[in-house]
DNA sequence: GTCTATATGGCGATAGAC
DNA sequence: GTCTATCGCCATATAGAC
């Protein structure tokens, strides 16, 4: 950890591209190395994600951790990518399925997906590539979930000027995530009122009150 | 970082007590290491606060950060209780001095505090002792923040049922996280309109249109 | 693609002198 | 209260056999 960091950005990384399954790949030891550290990173933090846990957790040595990642770097840019991509998936299949407002509440709110959000944020504070990644995610989260928004006011009629949907978005993602920030440390004071208020706000808007 | 985990909890640690001047102490070596500590964290993450790189930091040598905090964990926890009762001081200072709501947007809104608030989070996520002492502070803020909330809507004549004090403090205080929280990572779109928003939903608060 | 073995160095923590 | 010295362990990363 605290010596990965001397090294410089280094290239992408590994073998195995081209012709192969795309999606959910089979038992692959590069994939079930990403998900190891993941796990690592979920329940003890990315300090504790060093290549010799991740290796034994994923059933193979410490040393083939470097044959398919050059640094441990590279290993925590492919766990923020696959984490990344599985979100955007879920996004839009989610917002085109249920009311695009409650699903951006659900979805934000889960602690499981709060902590390891928390974890890669401090990780993107401090490390330059990670950092411009998630950035980069997070751009296209957004554009994703405001659209999906946009859609849902026009169709209730509701002012997009008086309700810019970046604002919407930007309020009940980022509300939602404070409460799975707050539930995942065991602090739930406020919760209900918060939720109860959300959703009158919301009633209030797909009612044309506003 | 690691190894750390290890041990058990173990007690609060270290000398001096009693008579000595109670603020802002003066070039005294424990509050030396818990500042290099701070620094060292929010700069590079707490995995990089080691013992080693922390003494240098406050310009003793590594054993004698063992003399005044028995393990690491120690240390952090020193940190958080340091940095948490800077926090509520200034907390109840300025919800006196101005706007309270507005006051809350300014002081929650400080990229500098979010990043650091990110790393204790992450902490507190792994580490069972920091995460209690950090869900009683957070109680213990959002007492304070909800108290001024309070005073603060009733002095314009809202209806606290439609508007509970509790959930006024979340939105604002957890909302002006998330800008300093993206602002620290470089992600400001829609931040303007988010500010704008928050300024004109407030105004309608103190102008009674409810 | 996976392994064994190893180089090199930082870590937390303790013992004991001054 | 601060230091020097050290123990034992774990870290990242590489070399090279199979």
């Amino acid at each position: 950890m605290t010596t990965a960091a001397r090294k410089g950005p280094s290239g992408k990384a590994g073998p195995r591209r081209a012709t192969e399954r795309p999606k959910v790949d089979d038992g692959g030891t590069r994939q079930r190395l990403v998900q190891a550290t993941a796990e690592i990173m979920h329940d003890e933090g990315y300090a504790a994600a060093t290549s010799r846990r991740v290796a034994t957790k994923a059933g193979v040595k410490q040393a083939l951790v470097y044959y398919y990642f050059p640094t441990m770097d590279d290993l925590f840019l492919a766990v923020l990518r696959s984490g990344a991509e599985a979100a955007l998936e879920q996004l839009r299949t989610v917002l085109t399925e249920e009311d695009p407002i409650r699903a951006l509440w659900r979805i934000n709110s889960d602690p499981r997906q709060t902590v390891m959000s928390t974890e890669l944020m401090a990780l993107a504070n401090h490390r330059k590539v990670i950092g411009a990644e998630l950035r980069h995610f997070a751009e296209r989260v957004r554009d994703i979930e405001t659209a999906a928004v946009t859609m849902s006011l026009r169709s209730y009629g509701v002012d997009l000027e008086a309700y810019p949907p970046v604002v919407i978005s930007m309020l009940v993602a980022q509300i939602a995530r404070s409460v799975g920030n707050e539930t995942a440390v065991g602090l739930t004071h406020g919760h209900d009122e918060l939720e109860h208020f959300i959703e009158a706000q919301f009633a209030l808007l797909a009612k044309g009150n506003h």
